[in-house]
DNA sequence: GCGCCCGCAGCATTTACCTCA
DNA sequence: CGTGAGGTAAATGCTGCGGGC
């Protein structure tokens, strides 16, 4: 990720404020779902965001029939899916009955088969992807984080899964890897936090020096040019124009040529969203 | 063109299962 | 062996968007 990806997001550091980077956290937490609406300090974390529409796609639910055939656990692993969700299970399934021959794919199976207790209450046994089709999901998700009805068939057939299946896995692969992101970003942030604060602490005892200083030659411009301190951090002369500073604030001066002993400054200010190397 | 409804996909959150220390 | 934590598959509810009317 580079400095620049998580600076363009109209997130502001102000110092000054007490640095709270849970807030962060809790502002992320909190956003649900209203993406486009995100006014609050944030980092926008997009996705590819492969846009596509489907024509609705007929299917028939299947009876029962399919079998689990794990590869590498000694659980039965049966997955188990509520119906309340037909919506989704109106999948395209063809071809995925195909698949019962095969003796080392995990085959899926039906809602219908998915037993129920004598009280109805739906027994959800967890699936548990062999490597293989992790590692085929993996492929398949660098290349696209989201995938096409067609994609998603296509690689469901591969699988031996279930289109829905895909999905949810896709699903919740953009969810992990956006939780990554967040944290990486949450520390970030409390670098650049740190950064700025130590910049600004520095600063304010700059300033402090140099009032000092001030103070405690206050006829230094009758005096002889050599004897002038230079401030040894911009080399700026000392004393020069408008070093009152207001309230415990450092002013950062543009290098205006105001003041008798005005000479060109060096950006002094460091802003961590510009300058990415001096940041983290 | 505009508003309404519908279907769909994606997301956030939650639940539940599984593994492992 | 029991237990808690962590990982993750799956469920649920909501939202936004596009298409049809």
């Amino acid at each position: 990720m580079g400095l620049d990806d998580s600076c363009n997001t109209g997130l502001v550091l102000g110092l000054g404020l007490s640095p709270t980077p849970n807030n962060y956290n809790h502002a992320i937490k909190k956003s649900s779902t209203t993406v486009d609406h995100r006014l609050d300090p944030s980092l926008t974390l997009s996705l590819s965001g492969e846009s596509y529409k489907t024509k609705t796609v007929e299917m028939t639910v299947v009876g029962a029939g399919d079998q689990i055939c794990r590869q590498t656990s000694s659980h039965s692993g049966i997955s188990s899916f509520s119906s309340g969700r037909i919506k989704r299970e109106r999948e395209i399934c063809s071809g995925e009955e195909e698949a019962e021959e095969t003796t080392e794919r995990v085959v899926c199976s039906r809602v219908s088969e998915d037993h129920e207790d004598e009280e109805g209450v739906s027994a959800r046994k967890k699936l548990r992807l062999t490597k293989q089709q992790s590692a085929l999901l993996e492929e398949s998700f660098k290349l696209h984080s989201t995938l096409n009805p067609k994609q998603k068939q296509a690689l469901a057939r591969q699988l031996n899964l279930r289109p829905r299946q895909v999905e949810v896995w896709f699903q919740n692969r953009r969810a992990r890897t956006k939780l990554k992101q967040t944290e990486v970003d949450c520390e970030f942030l409390k670098k650049c936090c740190e950064t700025l604060t130590d910049e600004n602490r520095r600063l304010q005892k700059e300033l402090q020096d140099l009032k000092a200083l001030k103070l405690s030659q206050p006829f230094y411009m009758h005096m002889p040019a050599a004897t002038l301190t230079m401030c040894p951090s911009c080399e700026r002369l000392g004393g020069g124009g408008g070093a009152g500073g207001g309230g415990g604030t450092v002013a950062v001066d543009g290098g205006a040529a105001t003041g008798p002993f005005s000479i060109v400054t060096k950006p002094r200010f460091y802003n961590p969203f510009t300058n990415p190397s001096a940041a983290c």
